[in-house]
Formats: C-alpha cells, structure tokens, sequence
DNA sequence: TTGGAATGTCAACAAGACTGACGTAAATTC
DNA sequence: GAATTTACGTCAGTCTTGTTGACATTCCAA
C-alpha cells in the first residue's frame, strides 16, 4: 500500500466509505434544506412545487411557462396545477407575449413578492449560517461539488440562470 | 462601503447574492444526486422510498423498525407500506429481537444486498466523479457546510451513523 | 396555407407522504 | 399480579405532486 503521494494528489478521499459519508451528508442536508420552508408553507395551500414556482418566477421575471418547465423538469399538467392556483390567489400574473402572442410571460404580483421574500429568507438564513459556520473555503467547496453533480443540462440552466440576473 | 478587510475574515461570501446561488446549486445538484438509482428503479415495482429504506437496513444491519422511522423521518403506516414489499419479494427479512421481543430487527437478504449495491454504486460513481473533480479541499468543504445545514437531530443521526459502522 | 410549436385543460392514475383509529403482544411499572 | 406503556402492524381516508394520454387553441414560419 502507498502512503500519502508526498507530491499532493493523494485519492484517499475518494475511498467508498468516504463517498457514502458525501451521500448520507447529502440526504440529511437537503431535509434540512427543505424544513424552514415547508414549515412555513403547510396550513397554506401551498406546498413544496408552489415554492419552486415562485422561486424561479422571482428569478427571472417574464420567464415564460416552457422555460419554467425545463428549468423545474415536470410536466406541464403538473405545473400548470399549481400556476392556476397562483393566479387564482393572485400570486402570480401572465402577461401574453409581445412578439409570440402564444407565449405567457410570468410576474410575481406584490403579494407573490412577500411571499418569495418570507419563503427565501427562512431558507436563506439556514444557508447563510450554514456558510458562517464553514467559512468561505469550505463554501466555494461546496459549490464545486453541487456543480460537479449535477447533470450536463441542470448545470447549463444553472449557469446560465446565475449569469442571468446576477 | 468597506474594502475586503485585510486581516481575513472576509464576510463578502455572504451576501444576498452568493446565499442564493448556494439555493439553486442545492436544488439542482439534489436532481442530480437522486436520478441515477431512479432510472435503475423506474420499471421496477420500487421508488426513491425503497431506495431509503434499503440503503440504511444496509447501513445498519439489525437495525430495529422505530430506528429505521426515526432515521427516515416518516411515519410508521408510510415505512410499513415500504417494507411490506419488501418482506414480500424477499429482499428485506425481519427477525424478532432476542432481548425485546416486541421489536423487529431488518436484515437484508442476498437479493436485497444485490439491490442496494446496484443502486449505491450508481450513486456513489456521480459522488465520487464529483469528489474527482472537485478535489479533497472542495469535497471537505462540501462535508462541512452540509453538515452545518442539517437540523440538530438529523446531525446526531447522521453523525451516529458515521461512526457506527464506520 | 399548412405544419408544428407553445400553451391550456380534462380525465385518470400512481407514489409517497399524512392523520386517525384500532389491535396485539411484550415489557415495564406500580 | 394488574395496569400501563412501548413496539409494531393495519385499515381507511386524504393530500401533494408527479405521471400519461387526448384534445383544443393560437399563431409563427416555411
């Protein structure tokens, strides 16, 4: 057996036992993750996927729904349920395309505004304390690995939505 | 506005801003994370619970059903449901406790242990192509913020794991 | 003008979570 | 030894979020 490559490089941190530790990590995080906002959401009518919806059309304001759609990954009867609850209650609003009068623009209303704003601050202030905690390496190293996971076409839309609004 | 402080401690990668990439980067990755044991599972008669519930009898031979519900998070009719399907098609066996009979302590079956490695080793390649190219200092970073981004519970039970069966 | 794209909508269904209620066996406590 | 609590199972019903399939509308573009 090798001991430590004197020259840097070292893979002992590739081994099995340490890669599912990054996978349980993984899944007890993201219950963390999730909690802050579904704590706020339940008793409303609203659960996780409106959260998303809104996130996404806060965003990238006049996003249309095909966009919204490759960027959530479901299919259209699934988010138009919950874009029609949105409206109803309004949350959120359409506006028809200037120049595609097929396509629907989407906007937060002021109402959907504060909502976004409650729910991405509960989820914010755990990210934040979480960066706090780890300090800045660890949190750039963080984001490597995120970006590293996800597949070729989440980490085209992310990249592009990060550029996007800045 | 003040400069980047000198003596480190640098607090910029806290902004609003950089918070919110970590968000997306989360909600991304997390897709990524999950689709690959999916795909192995979509056609079988099993989903993302089976694949839970598997990976900690896994974990934690012998491991008894209120430990299992407290682990997941779920609720006993929720893993019931799981775990019948499994005792059924015979990957997980359950053998009453020898000093409290009233408790059920899981095992899995070669089938079942030939399931979990199938659909570990999947996601365990994407963690640890992840981990590759991300490098040791990043995927320590990534561990790190993970953790402090858990609920206190979920860190105990995590970190319980951790050393368990090491 | 016609084909295909973008969108909406109806209906049916499945997975996976939930609550509430009830039952049983075994352990623990009084 | 009786009463209570614990661990587990199960029946029934509900909710959210996802799915397919089918069909209509509008409208851009070739």
């Amino acid at each position: 057996m090798a001991e430590t490559p004197a020259g840097g490089e070292s893979l002992l941190f590739l081994t099995d036992e340490n890669i599912r530790k990054g996978v349980e990590a993984m899944f007890f995080a993201y219950r963390g993750f999730t909690a802050d906002p579904d704590r706020i959401l339940e008793g409303m009518a609203y659960g996780r996927a409106h959260h998303r919806a809104v996130h996404f059309i806060h965003r990238s304001p006049g996003t249309t729904v095909g966009n919204l759609l490759a960027i959530l990954g479901v299919t259209k009867q699934s988010l138009n349920r919950v874009l029609r609850s949105l409206f109803d209650d309004g949350l959120v609003e359409a506006r028809v395309g200037k120049k595609d009068k097929r396509e629907r623009h989407l906007y937060l209303t002021e109402k959907g505004a504060a909502l976004e704003r409650k729910l991405s601050d509960a989820q914010r202030a755990r990210m934040r304390a979480a960066y706090r905690a780890a300090g800045p390496a660890a949190a750039q190293g963080f984001r490597t690995v995120l970006e590293a996971m996800m597949d070729p076409e989440q980490r085209r839309q992310y990249l592009t939505l990060k550029e996007g609004t800045a």
